[in-house]
RNA sequence: CGGGGCGUAGCGUAGUGGCUAGCGCGCCUGCUUUGGGAGCAGGAGACCGGGAGUUCGAAUCUCCCCGCCCCGACCA
């Protein structure tokens, strides 16, 4: 039994000055955890009961799922990473230290270099797949900019597993395994999620969802279509391609454009040359890049801004990307600023990769590749040939649906788990294979799969608090029942007692406000606050044999009688 | 790394060159109070982020450093 006499606890009552959402502000204020250094926090005994609740849950539904818990060093040597390259990749958030006698150490990001060494010290046969294996440990990543207190910390404890199967539909029925015991997971801890489509990133790979938990802080954008539930990170948003017909359109003709260097300088100089109707859609944006030193360009709407995330996930293996400046300018006098154009970028070899919005046979504004002059009736494919289309433009909402052509919306939302379909790049790198029932070697795939398990308490609190306070889910909360003793005899603090004891005997985890000095005000403040899902009051009503039971989270109120009371508490919580 | 902001007691804050750095919450002692963060009285607690400088005098002005928060870039 929590008591509230003793407990290791002190609320505050202004919201800390560095604390900005919802999570923070309460997990701080309600005592949960306290900040150590910039995206590193402690867990106080109340936090430290709701985190362990949570990573109870995941490691329940993992076993259940039959996957198996191993644990790993937190603190790793250099040569495994040094092996996949990503000693060097992984870039400055990596934290690394070194020994006393000067050999390269890291705090581990993630551990699939050391899951892969594990299998391939045991295992050598076919036989032993499938194997899933995962662990709950804490990661270190030196963030930039960590943020929003727990939410995305430097110090982290996450759940990771990874499947290693011998075929491709080995590796697809292990990911589907996963899937499902994410859908367990999530559902049990209480949080509204959607799974999107995502883009697999810097870990490689094909597959990738994400499961994201909407709410107003968070940093991931996606998309959702309400009509066919097609869902996707922005960066996996799909365009579809819509060729057009282009046989009446007439020739390519040069306008006269002076000091126009703009997409809305441009419109406005169309509608008066040409009696009005334009609008930045009607004209062709043309954006260059240099991508891995090389001079890309990139052909969106001129209503639309380059999503350069977006771009850089649709452009594989382009490490690094960034935009024309003034002296790349200078360096290509044949790309005039403000007045570029797609006809002609084959004379120069310039690749032109278009957002699907530019479909064949469209027919655009743009510029003419010389200062004050722009060109009309460019048709894609008659006057300028794409490479490629590729997703890049920025997504909006009201975009149209890729599954079902409804227009979608746009959320944010919080990543609380992210399931990939790894293939053979680690298993590769590090060598891990197996005998085929043929004898031959085979290069084992794998598949990785995360819980954020520390960020999981945040997308809780969330998803789940009001203005004065946590609501904490049954399962999460540090006590299903919170019973507070009001009054100034002792009758209300023994009745409480026993009815504390009572409710742990019928299987409740109890919290007891038995606190003589405190007003009943401050602790109906600090029930409220401290969020556990079911409030029982024992003072003014005890004078009609009864107490008062209140559900945190809808504010609901009644009074039951003392000898009912075990029974209605527990009804409540079903 | 770019832009903005902040750093004064455990927490929230006042104090823009001048006496012993002020207030609220919290904490300690005593009395009172006990259904919505109680009242009175007394008390403890601050190298004013650090260093250097300007000045008769610096929390306050200048420079450097450190730390933190927010936006952006970046990010399983």
């Amino acid at each position: 039994m929590l008591r509230m006499s003793t407990l290791f606890l002190r609320t505050l009552r202004d919201d800390p000055a560095d604390a900005e959402v919802a999570s923070h502000r309460l997990l701080v204020r309600a005592g949960y955890i306290r900040r150590i250094a910039a995206g590193v926090y402690s867990w106080l005994p109340l936090g430290y009961l709701t985190f362990r609740n949570v990573e109870r849950v995941v490691r329940e539904e993992m076993d259940a799922a039959g996957f198996q818990e191993v644990h790993f060093p937190a603190l790793l040597p250099r040569e495994p990473y040094e092996q996949t390259q990503r000693w060097s990749e992984y870039g400055p958030d990596l934290f690394r230290l070194k020994d006393r006698k000067g050999a390269d150490y890291l705090l581990g990001p993630t551990h699939e270099e050391m899951f892969t060494l594990m299998v391939k010290g045991e295992y050598s046969s076919y036989k032993d797949l499938p194997l899933s294996i995962y662990q709950i440990q804490t990661k270190y990543r030196d963030e930039p900019r960590p943020r929003s207190g727990i939410i995305r910390g430097r110090e982290f404890v996450m759940k990771d597993s990874y499947s290693f199967d011998l075929t491709d539909e080995g590796l697809i029925d292990s990911y589907n395994k996963h899937r499902a015991a994410y859908v367990k997971t999530f559902d049990r801890l209480g949080l509204k999620y959607n799974i999107v489509s995502a883009v697999s990133g810097a870990m490689g790979g094909s597959g990738s969802e994400e499961f994201l938990a909407p709410c107003e802080t968070g940093e991931d954008t996606y998309v959702l279509c309400e009509k066919c539930g097609y869902a996707a990170n922005v960066e996996a948003m799909k365009t579809v391609v819509v060729p057009v017909d282009s046989k009446d359109i007439g020739a390519l003709e040069e306008i006269d454009t002076p000091n126009t260097p703009t997409i809305d300088s441009l419109v406005e100089v169309l509608n008066a040359k040409f009696g009005g109707g334009f609008t930045g859609a009607d004209t062709l944006k043309n954006v260059l890049l240099i991508a891995d030193g090389k001079t890309i360009c990139v052909l969106v709407p001129g209503d639309r801004e380059v999503d350069l995330k977006r771009l850089q996930a649709n452009l594989p293996g382009v490490q690094e990307l960034r935009l024309f400046e003034d002296e790349d300018f200078a360096k290509n006098p044949h790309l005039v600023k403000g007045y570029v154009g797609p006809q002609g970028a084959s004379k120069h070899s310039l690749p032109l990769y278009a957002d699907p919005r530019i479909a064949p046979g469209s027919s655009w504004v743009t510029g003419a590749n010389k200062k004050n002059a722009h060109a009309r009736n460019v048709v894609n494919g008659r006057d300028f040939k794409v490479e490629s289309y590729i997703d890049c433009a920025e997504v909006r909402a009201g975009d149209t649906c890729p599954k079902c052509a409804n227009p979608v919306i746009i959320d944010r939302a919080i990543e609380i788990g992210h399931i990939f379909q790894l293939g053979r790049k680690y298993a590769q790198a590090l060598d891990l294979t197996v005998l085929d029932s043929d004898g031959k070697s085979q290069v084992v795939t794998m598949g990785s799969y995360g819980i954020g398990v520390s960020r999981a308490v945040a997308a809780i609190a969330e998803q789940s608090h009001d203005e004065i306070g946590l609501c904490w889910p049954q399962e999460i909360a540090p006590a299903q029942v919170h019973i507070v003793a009001t009054g100034k005899d002792d009758t209300p603090f023994d009745v409480a007692e026993k009815l504390a004891l009572q409710c742990e005997s019928s299987g409740l985890r109890v919290m007891l406000d038995d606190r003589r000095d405190a007003s009943p005000g401050v602790k109906f403040k600090d029930a409220e606050l401290i969020g556990n899902p079911i409030i029982v009051i024992v003072g003014k009503a005890l004078a009609d044999g009864k107490v008062e039971v209140r559900v945190r989270k809808t504010g609901e109120r009644s009074e039951v009688l003392l000898a009912d009371a075990v029974g209605a508490v527990s009804k409540l919580l079903v």
